[in-house]
DNA sequence: CTGAAAGCGCTTACAG
DNA sequence: CTGAAAGCGCTTACAG
């Protein structure tokens, strides 16, 4: 910047001025000095500016697995929101570990991200306790913070889960089976709950054998829906915890003999295509990631106070495997 | 900085030996200055590191649509190679808008990344000429760059297209459609080549009426599948450009009395278990995204003379769709 | 309409 | 083992 302000003749300020477009520089001067920074290839340092000016323009995101499909549509809603704001999206995944998720989401703060979307891995926040009050607007989703107070979006696991549960009830299964993730994580706690509220609405006694919780990873959902499918009474019917748990018993009721009833919490694409089509409660990752996105925002323009915790509709969608009669 | 050095009585220096973990300070200077930090809830500003340092640590990743599940495993394993060298991630779509491409490039230089993965939308890149030469590391994915000489990770599109026409062939099949991206894409015009190759290997004039390329969204895709499934002598086969085709074509066929087979580009999840398999060529996307950011990083180290094409193999997978006969 | 001075919060190079 | 000075590349506040 000091050799384009040499090179056009003029002072500091007034290159300032032709880089940022502020007015009050003549159309000649203008000009020279656009000439210069041609000439010299220049190009502004944003770092300085940050440095001078104390908002960075750009945003966080942590989440837990940047390949998840779950999380593409949730991404991509606060890229446009950020971008329709003038920001850009630094983001990175937690792999669902603790340590990582802090480690990332302290790293974005000392890079001065404006605000931080978090799609919290652990229960305990209060290491961000400083840099909220240093100023940085922090909304999490998917899954509420741990010990602290803060902004959250989240789906109704809970109803959404009770739903699909008494919709397998209402065509006639008594032995649901369940297969969720962790029972640390928010939502797998939530929905395994609202599986056992739609049980006890139906006054059905539930078996421990019933009830599966773990990581989803293919070869324990596996095991852990093929032991619930065999032995004398095995269940008729199983409410799947998440997106890929659903996919991974599809696929193990695709190799059964017996028919065995379906219900997945996520929707995902080609659930309607297969045989039968996959019935789903639906969540909305779009307008979760479009909402958070949006507060954020709002709590940097300083026009939000209270944290509020919002809690999006899930709906049911029939699309025939959680429609089978039981087998037996 | 300043606050903590007078609180702890000592230099700037010396605080800032504490805060990068240096050696040459005394257990007892480093216990009062971490008392003075947590005291003051210090924390260190990287954006002032960054001027000094002249590397931020951080890379830019460029690509199409943040939720198409096709970039989901390139990301990540970008992500993760990124990790390894202590960068985070700074990503964006150019929802394939040339302009936004390079507004999002050039964004992300001003913010002084080390380096760039892009994947282009336009095929115009000597706006990045000057960032190149001031030293920003490029490599481009999916997509060779347009019009400079850089790094490129790309398929063997032409190659991959090839063979799973000739499987069609091989299968009995002489009418078969093509439907592809927009031709100004890079891998859609490689795939057009590699059908029109496998046809003419085998001696079958194409008809006009069997190619249609365009924007790959479902309402187009649908509308070229049914000309080419009409009338009087409609093909017995189509070859789908990509992933996303290949699920609206599974959708036209589904509607279809007759049996069509189909080979599509891109493996997606559950083509397993559709009904029959989707026969695919599957590329590597982790792959190319890892490639990618080690030569990215390479570039860095300073290891890297050459710009390189480097062209990872496609594979046929075989599952039922590609095999089909001919319905007449 | 234009510019010189001070400062954002660190690190580098040097001296003690 | 420790620190004072200079500087990274901008912007802010002020004066002319």
């Amino acid at each position: 910047m000091k050799d384009v302000a040499a090179r056009a003749g003029v002072g500091l300020k007034t290159v300032s001025r032709v880089v940022n477009g502020e007015p009050g520089v003549t159309p000649d001067t203008e000009r020279r000095v656009q000439e210069a920074i041609d000439a010299l290839g220049f190009r502004r340092n944003d770092s300085a500016r940050v440095l001078r000016k104390g908002r960075t323009s750009s945003i966080g995101l942590v989440l837990e697995d940047l390949a998840d499909p779950f999380y593409g549509p949730l991404s991509r809603a606060v890229e446009e929101v950020s971008r329709a704001h003038g920001s850009l999206l630094i983001n990175g995944s937690s792999a669902e570990d603790p340590d990582r998720e802090q480690e990332l989401a302290l790293a974005l703060c000392a890079r001065r991200v404006d605000g931080l979307v978090i799609i919290p891995a652990g229960d305990d926040h209060r290491y961000l306790e400083p840099e909220i009050r240093a100023g940085v607007a922090t909304v999490f989703v998917d899954r509420p913070a741990g010990r602290i107070d803060a902004d959250v979006v989240l789906s109704d696991s809970f109803g959404g889960a009770r739903d699909g549960v008494a919709h397998l009830i209402a065509h006639g299964h008594r032995r649901i089976g369940f297969i969720g993730d962790m029972p640390r994580i928010h939502t797998a706690a939530e929905r395994l709950r609202g599986y056992r509220a739609a049980m006890e609405d139906a006054g059905i006694p539930v078996e421990e054998t019933w009830m599966s919780l773990g990581v989803t990873d293919p070869e324990r959902v596996r095991r852990a829906a093929e032991e619930m499918l065999s032995g004398p009474a095995p269940v008729t019917a199983v409410f799947a915890g998440n997106n890929r748990v659903t996919v991974t018993v599809v696929r193990v009721i695709a190799e059964h003999a017996r028919r065995v009833a379906l219900v997945g919490f996520d929707d995902f694409e080609l659930a309607d295509l297969l045989q039968p089509g996959i019935t789903v409660i639906s969540q909305d990752p779009a307008g979760m990631g479009r909402t958070a996105a949006e507060r954020l925002f709002q709590q940097l323009d300083g026009s939000l106070v209270v944290p509020e915790r919002i809690e999006l509709p899930t709906r049911l969608i029939a699309r025939g495997s959680g429609e089978l009669p039981p087998a037996d």
